[in-house]
DNA sequence: AGTTGGAGTCGAAACGTTTCGACGCGCTTA
DNA sequence: TAAGCGCGTCGAAACGTTTCGACTCCAACT
């Protein structure tokens, strides 16, 4: 039973609504002296204001949702996950709020999705790459929860921040093309993803446009995981004519890709360039260091966030923003070998 | 405006206790067809239960805070974090219960620490690590906020989880003295850190004990940040008589000290062993791999969820647990090169 | 037949705030 | 001097729940 608003009133013979001015310095104005001896008393007693209380009067929190993509176990390993949550909570701090982080999802039927969210808990949230099955952010959309969906499939009404993952691929592409190689693979993410969808389709546009003959085991499916980038590598190598460039659509990808071909004895980068996406910490302590497509990511959160909150305060926002990744050239990549 | 609770008793003609009894499966029985027009009336208004109402009333808010160590820009780049963090997320999914994470903490005084925790979001809270002067988890403590201290400084009367440093660094340390290794540095991290300064007493002890000389140049401190790391590995070659192994109190400096050996020329681990601490998913991706300690971090996390709620229920709760860390043999790490 | 008791329901209190309407007081202004 | 106004204060309503006491039936006892 912590001290109440009540108990300092009791204590000062005072009404709690002066109490509640004098604390607030509130709407209305409380004389000097009643004041001092409200903020005395409240000191002594070590009173804290109850903020659940405080929320269910004004129906503001002052905490923010972050809804992962999925919600599996381990699901925070993820270095995209982690450079967005860090973006997210640096905002969130500089803008006083709390973060709260929804970790039950998996399992529940949408019913219990919504009560998670719209429990009056948080006022907005951010729902980091929601894939299209991710009926949660729809149901909030639907419900008027201000709300983002950061670098996930556009769906319509829902505010989206996204990544030209168009201009991204283009650049890995063109920068392996200008090194000389023609003969370009692409290790895809989860297609159920918007992202690996779009990088997959710029990776097709840019083989077309430069009469690039591919085929269809070129392209392989990794999964977005480093073991997916593994696989997919050792099969690329076990092909009888193999690239010699492949360009991943996320950096686990590559590395598990690195990893295959060290175990091959395929060097990197002379015997094959290999391209990752989205410059994770981990992308630049492998050897050699990845070139990699950098995706303002942790920026992308922290404007998430103030979307958010203007959502909340009834400001427009623009529907749709658009980031521009650019290239970040190590030294996994270099011209192709002379032979073929 | 949600509908809530009096709308359906309106709708129905019924009291808002009898919904909530047919809602909860209440503490009172209802006839089952006053449950099944109840039950089908929220469904139809889409109705979804005010958590914080709930709160209010009950006291319980099925939420548990999280406080890192320090909160400032980017905390949640470390490693270490990070893999705590998923720990806790994972347990708290399992138990169904959500997380808050505190965001502002920094630059207010111990005022609004306290208010930001003890606002009654929360049921109960992990501090990671916090540090000796972190005085947040002692006033939570003293206002008895169930509260699990994990990996910080062992304060009295609060529940710490806690990692045997000294097994810890005995096992890297014996594992280089076994090699031949005679000449060993180590850098060390935040000395306002508990762990940081039991592994550099745990050091201190292992060289005296085998009556090993070593010099103040010997050890140098690295924040834990991999440019503290690597200006240590610097001074260190600058050295006329360079020490053959260094051990590092956390992976990110042994990748700034790895960094710098590269730089400087020196073989890894032929001319210098190296060996890190914490087993970060980052410490297998160096070239060579590191040879470093793990510690059991995210299962701490698991186990700090769980002992939040075993103290929340007033089950009892052992005041003092240790883990064990082991060590993993990488490739960093072999026989010092003959000559001196 | 009268008593007990459980099932089903209602009304109201409680949780800790914020904030509105009302009121009294003293000061200015006509 | 009366009207008007602003300041400081109080009491009460409101937010959306949960749950307790009380009440009414009706069935099952003695």
């Amino acid at each position: 039973m912590p001290t109440s608003i009540k108990d300092i009133a009791k204590l000062l013979n005072v009404s709690v609504s002066t109490v509640s001015y004098a604390i607030n310095g509130g709407p209305r104005t409380v004389s000097p002296e009643v004041k001092e001896k409200v903020l005395d008393a409240a000191r002594e007693l070590g009173y804290r204001p109850n903020r659940v209380a405080k929320s269910m009067v004004t129906g503001r929190s002052r905490t923010i949702g972050v809804v992962p993509p999925e919600i599996v176990e381990d699901v925070l390993l993820s270095p995209y996950l982690q450079l967005a949550l860090n973006g997210i909570f640096n905002a969130a701090g500089s803008s006083h709020h709390d973060l709260i982080l929804f970790t039950r999802l998996a399992g529940s039927g949408h019913e219990e999705v919504l009560s998670t969210i719209l429990d009056g808990r948080v006022d907005g949230a951010v729902f980091i790459a929601p894939n299209s099955t991710n009926r949660a952010v729809l149901l909030a959309k639907e419900l008027r929860i201000p709300c983002i969906s950061l670098a996930g499939s556009e769906i319509d009404g829902v505010h989206t921040l996204s990544v030209a993952n168009e201009t991204g691929m283009r650049l890995a592409m063109k920068h392996l093309f200008d090194l000389g190689h023609r003969r370009i693979a692409h290790i895809a993410g989860r297609l159920d993803m918007q992202d690996a969808i779009e990088r997959l389709r710029s990776y097709s546009d840019f083989m077309t446009e430069n009469r690039l003959a591919y085929h269809d085991s070129w392209v392989l499916k990794g999964q977005f995981h480093p073991d997916g980038g593994y696989a997919a590598m050792k099969s690329l190598l076990a092909l009888p004519n193999p690239p010699t460039a492949v360009v991943c659509a996320n950096d686990d990808m590559a590395i598990g890709a690195l990893r295959a071909c060290q175990e091959m004895g395929v060097n990197v980068p002379s015997q094959m360039s290999i391209c990752g996406f989205d410059q994770t910490s981990a992308s630049e302590l492998t050897i050699p260091p990845l070139t990699t497509v950098f995706q303002p990511i942790a920026e992308m959160g922290r404007y998430a966030v103030q979307s958010v909150l203007d959502l909340i305060d009834g400001k427009p926002v623009p529907r749709h923003v658009t980031f521009e990744p650019t290239l970040v050239v190590r030294s996994s990549t270099t011209v192709p070998m002379k032979e073929s």
